[in-house]
DNA sequence: CCGGCATTTGTTTTT
DNA sequence: CAAATGCCGG
């Protein structure tokens, strides 16, 4: 154990537990261990994909912990994904053997500025109008909401200035923590274009409703350091250590925010690499990693640059791609793990096709059919994609393979519109003031309340100075409606009077409560009565919203931890491929990764290049870049020549990323059913033709029109019908059902048989058709004849 | 005010 | 090809 440095000033009961042997520290290696060490001053471990730096970290706070430097209240410890701050959280609880208690200043930047600013609220704003530490946050939907009322408020022309633009805009100023006033020159010009006053009518109606947006949490909080000094003080004394995990990403903001609170005990530890950097477009500025030493002098660097994941050809095909970016620091990442497999590259007909492959290979995985694989489990296969909308290919394609599969990252489950609507509904209820709550499900469900009813009930309030549900209240008692809208709006305020009581009885229970706040509500008979659908998808949310209530002791303490953390738990729901984003694959690693979609517009996406140039394009390659070293066996990265976009098949060419990468490491694959004379030519200009004049379109164009490729084509529209997919038929399987049959699928529940063709079933699930392999159904029901 | 129909619009990545 | 918006007639 090493000396501890400090150890005269640390009291006795500290310097024993000092002396306690630390066996974490045994599996790292010499760059690691002196990081974890190394636990005063300023530290920035500057670390290639795959070197252990977020095991760095945790180690280190678990050493700091046992070390008895700080109590876990005094170490902050910021994330970028409530992910990754669980993980840590889990492998600092394992690396101690046992329960901590929890540590209260781990988690994302957001969240930690959520809990400063609640402490602090308010000291936030001017004049009489200030935030209270109820404070909502709005998220990008509520925040466009906003912004189209006021565009109209101001008469400004929507089509000139669409909201979600403006929100991304105010963002970006936030992230950098600008307002109008400090505009550099440039943007100066955009915010003149839209009347200057919309800024501050915004941010002034933020703080009526007492809102934030995601921007505001750092901001907000950035600007309470600076304007309050004894308050910066306190948070300076309390955090005695610092760590930062992927501080490429960080922004502006949050460097400010770091730097404040960091020049306190200066000790400081950040974590990161230049070449992942893929949070550009959200502010993110690599130059805060490069000044580290500037902004602290006498900061330790240490470079990590063994890594533990990846075979030699993922790392030399990741390398080599990465090493057309200019403006790297530059790491010479190794490892003496075994050569293994090379990457391998794969051309395809269309993305169906491409689907259709990945789909197979997968099961030959599964199935233990790549011998130099041997089997390899489901959990351990990731799809990474560019943009989400990719996504959808393989769900068609694996649900009717039956293959299951997770999606990570898609449509979270608390910003779904059911989940909203509901979630808003007991937001009136707790506080009655909320009036974007009140907005969203005043007519939800309808209720003959429409832009009419609210402007008058809007116009109630403000003249009597209070929330809208009192402004409701008003035009009830008198009477400033007719007909149906009155009686029910009458109704509308009555239910959350009768709510309200028992939301304040103790006693009661607040799952009963909720459920029937969606019953009363009328809320859960609107989705019965919807025939669209994915109306029986979103009942089954509500029931699950229902049922994460069941956690939480009281509706206020739910609403609180969904402010903070937006995404639910993924329930490790057994054997599934993952897909997901290439930008939600940051810090995840599996031993198989398929890279589709590799053609020039969508990986390098189209608009990145067009909006920030080589800035967007370099971006982009270090996107492909954590894309491959994602995997630490084998990655696989495929292009299609025909995608379909707007329901148009257009035709894509390969990516200029694939023509970066090294030869040597890459294997390219011959897609089964297409021989060596046709395929081979437009596989030439995929891997041989590698250096040679990549951005000559004229050429790739060539190789498209030549009968080689015209010749795959044609074999490939042969080879569309699904029968023929190169799985065999089970009819064996399919033997057992009949037309109208109840029967069950793992994904989709229960439904009715409605046709049969050799192995595939032609099932109604609720109100939705699918097409479904055999194999995959069970008979549902006591009168079936049940095989086995 | 609402439902239905026609048109048009858009797709990067996320706390 | 969707979803979102716009327009019209009850």
């Amino acid at each position: 154990m090493e000396q501890n440095p400090d150890s005269d000033t640390l009291p006795l009961s500290q310097r024993a537990i000092a002396a306690r042997p630390a066996p974490y520290l045994d599996g790292l290696n010499p760059a690691q261990r002196a990081a974890v060490e190394m636990l005063d001053g300023p530290v920035l471990m500057l670390a290639g994909a795959g070197t252990g730096k977020t095991r760095a970290l945790t180690t280190r706070i678990a050493h700091l912990l046992t070390l008895g430097k700080a109590r876990p209240g005094q170490i902050l410890a910021v994330t970028f994904t409530n992910k990754a701050a669980r993980e840590m959280k889990t492998r600092i609880g394992a690396l101690l053997g046992e329960t901590v208690e929890g540590m209260p200043w781990l988690g994302t930047f957001h969240s930690i500025c959520v809990k400063l600013l609640r402490r602090h609220a308010e000291l936030i704003g001017n004049g009489d109008l200030h935030l209270k530490p109820s404070f909502t946050i709005l998220d990008t939907d509520d925040q466009i909401r906003l912004l189209k009322q006021l565009i109209q408020a101001e008469n400004l022309d929507e089509k000139r200035w669409p909201a979600r633009q403006l929100a991304h805009l105010i963002d970006g100023w936030k992230n950098r923590c600008l307002s109008p006033a400090n505009l550099p020159k440039g943007e100066m010009a955009a915010f003149d274009g839209w009347g200057g006053r919309l800024y501050a009518a915004y941010q002034e109606r933020l703080l009526t409703l007492n809102a934030v947006d995601f921007g505001d949490l750092l901001m907000h909080c950035v600007k309470l350091f600076q304007a309050h000094p004894d308050v910066l003080k306190q948070w300076q004394d309390r955090f005695r250590y610092i760590l930062v995990d992927e501080y490429q990403d960080t922004n502006v903001a949050q460097y400010m925010w770091l730097r404040l609170l960091a020049q306190g005990h200066r000790n400081i530890c950040c974590v990161g690499d230049d070449d992942q950097s893929i949070y550009g477009w959200r502010g993110a500025e690599v130059g805060n990693i490069l000044r580290f030493e500037q902004d602290f002098p006498g900061a330790q660097v240490i470079r990590l640059e063994q890594n533990y994941r990846s075979t030699p050809q993922i790392l030399g095909a990741a390398s080599g791609l990465i090493e057309a970016n200019s403006g790297r620091l530059g790491k010479t990442l190794w490892t003496d793990a075994e050569q293994g497999e090379k990457v391998r590259l794969i051309g395809h007909w269309d993305s169906e096709a491409e689907a259709r492959w990945i789909g197979e290979e997968i099961e030959a995985f599964q199935g233990g059919h790549r011998a130099s694989m041997g089997a390899v489990n489901l959990n351990g296969i990731a799809i990474l994609v560019r943009a989400s909308h990719q996504m959808r290919a393989f769900e068609d394609r694996f649900l009717t393979i039956g293959l299951p599969y997770r999606v990570i990252g898609g449509p979270r489950f608390y910003e779904r519109a059911e989940i909203r609507d509901a979630m808003a509904y007991f937001r009136l209820m707790i506080s009655p003031s909320d009036d974007l709550a009140f907005e969203r499900i005043i007519n939800t469900p309808k209720r003959g309340l429409g832009d009419k009813a609210l402007q008058v009930i809007q116009m109630a309030a403000r003249q009597n100075g209070v929330p809208l549900l009192e402004g409701a209240r008003i035009v009830v008692e008198e009477k400033q409606l007719g007909g149906k809208g009155l009686v029910n709006l009458r109704e509308f305020v009555n239910l959350f009077d009768r709510w309200r009581v028992d939301a304040l009885d103790p006693d009661a229970s607040h799952v009963e409560l909720a459920e029937r706040v969606l019953d009363e509500s009328g809320y859960t008979a609107m989705w019965q009565n919807d025939k669209s659908p994915d109306a029986p998808g979103r009942l089954d949310n509500l029931k699950e919203l229902v049922k994460a209530l069941e956690e939480f002791d009281n509706l206020q303490g739910f609403l609180e931890h969904i402010a903070l953390v937006m995404d639910r738990d993924e329930g490790d729901s057994g054997e599934e491929v993952s897909i997901m984003t290439l930008h939600g694959a940051k810090g995840l690693e599996f031993p198989v990764v398929f890279l589709p979609g590799w053609e020039d517009g969508l990986f390098p996406n189209q608009r990145a290049m067009d909006e920030n140039g080589t800035k967007g394009l370099e971006e982009e390659r270090r996107l492909a870049y954590v894309g491959i070293t994602r995997a630490e066996r084998l990655a696989i990265i495929s292009f299609a020549g025909n995608r379909r976009l707007y329901g148009q098949w257009q035709s894509q060419m390969p990516s200029r990323f694939i023509d970066e990468l090294p030869e040597a490491h890459i294997e390219i694959l011959t897609p089964p059913g297409l021989y060596g004379g046709g395929y081979g030519t437009a596989m030439a200009f995929a891997g041989a033709n590698a250096g040679t004049d990549m951005h000559d379109r004229a050429a790739r164009a060539d190789v498209y029109n030549s009968p080689g490729w015209k010749r795959m084509q044609a074999r490939a529209s042969e080879r569309r019908t699904p029968k023929a997919a190169a799985v065999t038929i089970d009819a064996e399987a399919a033997a057992k059902f009949s037309v109208g049959d109840r029967v069950s699928h793992a994904k989709f529940g229960e439904g009715q048989i409605m046709g049969i063709a050799e192995d595939t079933l032609t099932i109604q699930f609720g109100t939705s058709f699918k097409t479904v392999k055999a194999a995959y159904i069970q008979p549902v029901g006591g009168d079936q004849d049940v095989p086995f």
